[in-house]
DNA sequence: TTGATAGATGAGATAATATAACATATCAAG
DNA sequence: CTTGATATGTTATATTATCTCATCTATCAA
């Protein structure tokens, strides 16, 4: 559960995990997990890196579950609004969650090198932020943190390979 | 210089300071500080609050200084890539930096009531990010950390406003 | 002064991302 | 079963961003 998606690890139940989460908090919570949605969700699993809301399109429309762009955002908006997925906004694309069941502050780790999206728990940067928000007089209601840079897997002597 | 844009402040001074700083390091480093570039960050400066290229380009146009979006693109990329201004990637829009001229890891304060933006250094919320991050053998070359909530002129007395 | 080169601008087209609006369908509760 | 809320289908459009190619300008070396 606090796997980093830059580690190898089992992604076939990993997948499993996120879906089963989901499909019990949502009974939980009296929230409808549609196919539409379930499938949305279960395609970023699957995908396990940032995809546009089209890229999520494209695979919705190719299996007859909605053509139009509102139905990708609509389940996006979904999924993100029950954390079960997060916008990453430095790419305008979205992330199934690692771990949906756990109440957490998300930041993430953007390779520019692979493309790969690790999210990690950034409590403490969020609490640092929020005192000096607080400073200001500024309350916090939600904040966005993602870093840029290079993945342990790029970084293995491929020194050579130009940070873009 | 570390004042927040959401305390009252001579803002006359605060524009002329900020062109005159950059005006100074693009002599210095020998870059053109054309007149479109020039105007694009007094715009910015002037307006203090995130703006979107296109409202920026109303402007440029107005003026007869370029009626496309790749002269709003262009400006503002060149006074971001230099440190002049910053895009707020939560917003997909743009402020005129508050303190070109000192190196800084910028933070952004972004008020839901009134949609004013404050710059704040986030230094120590950079560095723990930072180790977090290398922790997992990750390297941070670029991070964005954009905090919402509601600034202190919103909070005093107006609970009772909507927080959208 | 000229020519070469890199950087900047002008202009048109289009790509990529996101939402509005409205009709229809489905679900859950009374 | 009907009512109200939620979800979906569909069309159109808004918003944000980039591509391409021609032209112009600044700089500098010969």
């Amino acid at each position: 559960m606090s796997r980093l998606a830059f580690d190898a690890h089992d992604h076939h139940s990993c997948i499993a995990d996120t879906l089963d989460a989901a499909e019990a908090r949502c009974a939980k919570s009296g929230l409808q997990f549609t196919p539409v949605r379930r499938r949305a969700l279960e395609i970023l699993a699957t995908e396990h890196r940032a995809m546009g809301a089209y890229d999520l399109l494209d695979h919705l429309r190719a299996e007859g579950l909605g053509s139009q762009p509102p139905v990708a955002y609509r389940a996006l908006d979904f999924l993100v609004k029950h954390g079960f997925a997060h916008k990453i906004e430095r790419l305008n694309a979205f992330v199934a969650c690692c771990h949906p069941d756990t109440d957490h502050s998300p930041a993430f780790l953007i390779c520019r090198h692979c493309d790969a999206v690790a999210e990690i728990r950034a409590r403490d940067a969020r609490g640092l932020l929020a005192d000096t928000a607080s400073e200001a007089g500024f309350t916090v209601d939600r904040a966005v943190i993602e870093a840029e840079g290079t993945c342990p897997n790029c970084q293995e002597g491929t020194e050579a390979q130009a940070p873009a």
